[in-house]
DNA sequence: ACCTGAACACCGTTCAAGT
DNA sequence: ACCTGAACACCGTTCAAGT
């Protein structure tokens, strides 16, 4: 059974149960993943480069599965398109929180991930950002999007005091389980991102308007 | 040379090797942090329970270098000392960035980053923030910092297109490079939030008002 | 073209043996 | 108490051999 007349593996297959593996809980690797695909290790790299282009694969076809460039979503006012963009991004997150952490410090090239990522540059242009500001916008809604992705991923809960504290204990006891208080915190930033957003294009404008009056 | 005298090892020359071996590019791990120290790898489990643990120590070393409960810092008005906090954490990330990606899923039990953390609840609880937003607060503040820390250390850049794009291939051409995009992000972040906190808390405060006047 | 098998240089961790 | 050495079950990747 050196070469099977059709190919026992393809690009997708790979990816899919790559997001299978990362799925259940298992630690991810190439050995655990070709085991789970009948296969031997060395067969995979028929098929992709390595480790990385396989965490790509599954950005990518995760990307696929979350409608990032829907027309109703470029169709709304720019603050909204823009929230519906970062809950997307978020619920991606939280319904695949084991992915993030292997995605989170790969350059992304995948062409649907790109794709998304340019829908958002399309309406941060059309809002008004000059050209200068979009990426910048574009890096801090991606930072806040992630490190409220890894908020939600972490282990039971991000701070576990062993001694005694001013306050952080007591608050630990008394509150929402960390992942409502993820929620409540991710809520509460997306209000404040896009108003603050917002508000940076009508100062702009404001401006520009004053120094036309002049 | 079975046992030797004097230990050939401590947590404190274990955290020092492995934040060197953190900062120095390779690839950070059990068995070559044990060639650094001139020991096996055995060795190490005479001190630590484990790779986590020496991960969570170098935490509290490098938690110790930064100045996080400076009594300046607390003596400043609460939003001046929320803005050195999150720099001083922003300056942690940018000047260790292979550190963050070793730290960011592990939860912080280390006593020294619990202080750190603990004086931002105290920050928020003086400023005023209910009990049940202090930690919601805090989780945003962190998945900022976080999220801007890993834009940061990520490696050349964080989007490389490879097909057409509408926007984001001119943007990438003729933009600063990622780093200082990055610092302005952080820079645009950090106005953002703080004065959202500012207006949540006199939102608050005004609202109490109003209902007392009543 | 596409899979296998053997090989390589690694991992993280355990544990008996030695002083 | 603290280090070594051998062992274990893993990694990711390369490459010649087979069809």
């Amino acid at each position: 059974m050196a070469r099977p007349k059709s190919p026992l593996l393809t690009t997708g297959l790979i990816a899919h149960a790559a997001l299978e593996l990362i799925d259940s809980g298992e630690p991810f690797g190439v050995n655990a993943l070709a085991r789970r695909l009948g296969v031997r290790p060395s067969s995979l790299y028929n098929h992709v480069s390595g480790r990385e282009e396989i965490i790509e694969l599954v950005r990518g076809l995760i990307s696929r599965s979350y409608d990032f460039t829907s027309a109703d979503v470029h169709a709304l006012p720019w603050p909204e398109a823009i929230e519906e963009y970062l809950r997307l991004e978020r619920r991606m997150y939280t319904e695949h929180p084991n992915l993030l952490p292997l995605i989170a410090t790969l350059t992304v090239t995948d062409d649907t991930a790109i794709a998304a990522y340019d829908g958002l540059a399309t309406m941060l242009v059309r809002a008004g950002f000059p050209d200068d500001d979009v990426l910048v916008v574009m890096q801090l809604l991606d930072a806040f999007a992630l490190g409220a992705g890894l908020d939600y991923a972490a282990p039971g809960d991000i701070w576990r005091p062993l001694g005694e504290t001013a306050h952080l204990g007591r608050l630990l006891e008394t509150a929402a389980p960390g992942r409502e208080r993820s929620d409540r915190a991710f809520e509460l930033g997306i209000r404040v991102l896009v108003s603050a957003l917002q508000d940076m294009l009508t100062e702009r404008t404001q401006g520009a308007a004053a120094r036309t009056a002049d």
